[in-house]
DNA sequence: TGCAATCCTTCCAGCCGCTGGAAGGGTTGC
DNA sequence: GCAACCCTTCCAGCGGCTGGAAGGATTGCA
């Protein structure tokens, strides 16, 4: 199977193929004519790759869950241990986001939002309010 | 007041205050040295940076909001647009992160988490469970 | 006055995870 | 025979810094 149909059938762009390759988290065959060859086994890596990115794992914990996942002497905490530090950093991520979002929405309600110069917005951003 | 001097004040780091000027948000005077001199209206104008970096706003907002700042033809309706924009970004991501957290939570819930090797996150991941 | 410590400068590279595009070669189908 | 479309590599850029190297200026103190 080419990069183009491995690319429609795992969900996974080509480009982004290539670079799972380059930094090497798959390892295709080559054809004569230099083309990527992939087998099934490669599909099934680029899908896990695909639903962990999904799941807004980073490269190198992607790398680990491959690992583990080939590991068969692998322990389920271990597996555990890196999604829930993963999930720590997604929570932590969603909380600042929050706060950005709570000043946001709270600065935002009190601009009058019409044809004047007059803004609280502005005014926070300047200093010039709490 | 030196690049040193000005980072402490506004709180803005003197590497981001060098990449401000690059990027043309700042535009500091030199002395003979060579040394970039700061005045009071660039340590305003650093403070609202960072301000606005906090809340999220990218570099171009950010040059956006300086302009309507010095604007005194603006309206406030231009600024509440702008902010609200960013505000339904922020909301954007915080939701994508919160469909990530769900899964993962939900993932890491049904995963035994001791020695044993099976595991429902990679189950998951492997595309072998819904 | 000498010297070290601490500033300042510029420039280049790297972070993350791709993505776009250029330039060129291979394959497929009519 | 030729167009359309696939594939290849390589380089650059996104955002917003940040670290570090190499070198010059200033400051403070003995």
């Amino acid at each position: 199977m080419n990069i183009g149909e491995i690319a429609k059938r795992s969900g996974v762009p080509a480009k982004t193929i290539r670079y799972y390759e380059d930094i090497g988290l798959i390892t295709p065959e080559r054809t004569s004519n230099g083309y990527r060859t992939f087998c099934e086994t490669d599909l099934q890596r680029l899908s896990f790759l695909g639903r962990a990115r999904k799941l807004g794992f980073s490269i190198e914990d992607c790398r680990n869950l491959i690992r583990l996942y080939q590991d068969e002497t692998r322990t389920s905490a271990e597996v555990k241990d890196l999604a829930s530090n993963h999930l720590k950093h997604i929570e932590e991520k969603i909380a600042q986001l929050e706060d950005m979002r709570n000043s946001l929405v709270e600065v935002i309600n009190t601009c009058a939002g019409d044809h004047h110069p007059d803004c609280t917005i502005l005014d926070r951003l300047a200093g010039r309010m709490l």
